[in-house]
DNA sequence: TGAATGACGCTGG
DNA sequence: CCCAGCGCCATTC
């Protein structure tokens, strides 16, 4: 059973501020994951009924890609918007304003 | 052991 | 940004 990256996968997702949002690859690339941006995502996967704000994750444009997987499709993006994060057409408004990149704000 | 899968990312058109 | 294709690699069957 897998445990090692996954714990501190959700260690920075924690750390995303409430009305931000990050990528995949963003934490990939702070974690220095070889596995890549597809085992985060993968990881998120088993982060249900933990502490751990997924709906901050989504893909390098700002889609919702794993909206799906929240229970109820539009489960994420309610809870984006009340974080006061606009989302329209599964897609976060102003992503780039919004984006978080953990290399960057948590200088590693 | 190997093929298929995927909450992704990059490149090229 | 849209579309198509390739690469990435842990997990599963």
């Amino acid at each position: 059973m897998p445990r090692d990256y996954f714990q501190d996968v959700y260690d920075v997702v924690r750390q995303v501020p409430p009305g931000r949002v990050t990528t995949y690859g963003a934490i990939a690339r702070y974690l220095s994951l070889r596995a890549g941006a597809r085992m985060v995502g993968w990881a998120m996967n088993s982060s249900h009924g933990l502490d751990v704000p997924a709906h901050r994750v989504v893909n390098r444009v700002g889609v919702l890609s794993g909206k799906h997987f929240f229970g109820h499709p539009t489960a994420m993006q309610e809870r984006l918007e009340a974080e006061d994060i606009q989302v329209a057409d599964d897609r976060v408004v102003d992503f780039d304003r919004l984006f978080w990149d953990p290399a960057t704000e948590l200088t590693v």
